[in-house]
DNA sequence: CGGAAGGTTGAGGAACCTCAAGCATGGTGG
DNA sequence: CCACCATGCTTGAGGTTCCTCAACCTTCCG
């Protein structure tokens, strides 16, 4: 759930301007594990990461997927309550505790992404409760393709040529982990759109939706 | 998932002190509806309220369980995104949002009941996404006794006498809705627990775990 | 006493998971 | 250049969990 489409969200690589320290990491890298110390926030400065939880049996659910301009790793007590990986190439800024606390700018802005982070993760909670497989994996296709899939959908800018190519970053084992599915499920649901002509499969992560419309149809949305 | 256990957690009816118009509302009365303007934020002063949102075919969905202390509504965009209703009797303060941006010390409170509920957000998805139907009522039920069912969970005070009776505030088809689960199995769920003699059902809506340690147990987190 | 609302129980079925085998793709080394 | 392997993905068969539909029970209240 990306903050691509986000009405509100924030404007990219925003701490840069309070001096915040960045890092670079290659995809797959760990930004921090559940549990460690939690002193500082951090922000998407450019790539995507996720947020994941695990259960002692490795259950796995992956709770966010955070792109840029989008914040994590707030501390609430003094432990991360999630792991952060990266799903790309990925740069991020990290800003003592002590500095958000002293600027209300950052504070402001801060409250924003929270928000609009918290909507996504009630968009999610309805689809882990309440869809379908398939109606997940649509949701998953249009949460990727921007200004729509979200409550503010742009609707087709043309309607005879509404296709769209999108990349996943994630693997099929990531996507199930995410939906709350598993790997097959993903995989069946994916052939069967691609068997019934929505989608292309280009890639292994890149896939065209042939008509985005289709695909839309198929979120539980509508 | 109440905010009762949260580390972090705001303390009770804190905009009193910042002037705030306060409403008092019935069980099952709504506060205000998914769709309807947002211009204000909320915060429970007393009682329980839940947010909910539901699928064009009727499916529902209730994203979050607040308690007291808990600020909910907050605008992103200018519509609000889930319906919130009440569950008990209830005081509600709101507060506009000129007043939130011009305090630093509202601000500062709003971050942290936003992280604080965050991460609620982020248990409850694994539970929807991952949790079988008996971990998901026992998680529900751990949630209702305070410092037990978090991370930073007490543990038995006394052994040999860890019982506790919790008040559930919610009907079958609304515990249903909040675990993503049907009425049915939701009630098969405690029957069975009642028939391995884990819990008592006093009343409906009021539940006594024998053992709360061993309906920890099945939660899932061990 | 009768009705309404909420809850329980049972039988059967659908959706998704598990386990297992086989298929692509890409990289490595002979 | 091609055999070989590793990794990730797909497909199939069968099983489990939960859902659906329907009947019945319980409690409360007029």
């Amino acid at each position: 759930m990306g903050a691509s489409a986000r009405p509100g969200a924030a404007p990219a690589a925003s701490f840069d301007a309070f001096g915040a320290k960045s890092a670079q990491y290659k995809p797959h890298e760990v930004v921090f594990y559940e549990g460690d110390p939690a002193d500082r926030i951090f922000e998407v400065a450019r790539g995507t990461i996720m947020l994941f939880k695990l259960l002692p049996d490795g259950r796995r659910q992956v709770v966010e997927v955070l792109r840029t301009g989008d914040i994590f790793g707030i501390p609430n007590g003094d432990e991360q309550d999630c792991t952060a990986e990266t799903l790309t190439d990925a740069r991020v800024n990290m800003l003592d505790l002590t500095q958000v606390e002293g600027s209300p700018a950052i504070q402001r802005q801060l409250t924003r992404c929270l928000v609009a982070q918290m909507q996504s993760l009630h968009e999610h909670a309805v689809l882990l409760g309440r869809k379908s497989a398939t109606e997940r994996v649509a949701s998953f296709l249009m949460h990727l393709v921007p200004d729509r899939g979200t409550n503010a959908c742009a609707g087709p800018v043309d309607e005879s040529n509404d296709t769209r190519q999108v990349k996943l970053h994630m693997t099929r084992q990531e996507i199930a982990d995410y939906l709350g599915l598993t790997i097959e499920t993903v995989s069946r649901v994916i052939s069967d759109l691609k068997r019934r002509g929505v989608i292309s499969v280009e890639r292994n992560d890149e896939i065209r939706l042939n008509k985005v419309c289709a695909v839309c149809q198929l979120t539980g949305r509508h």
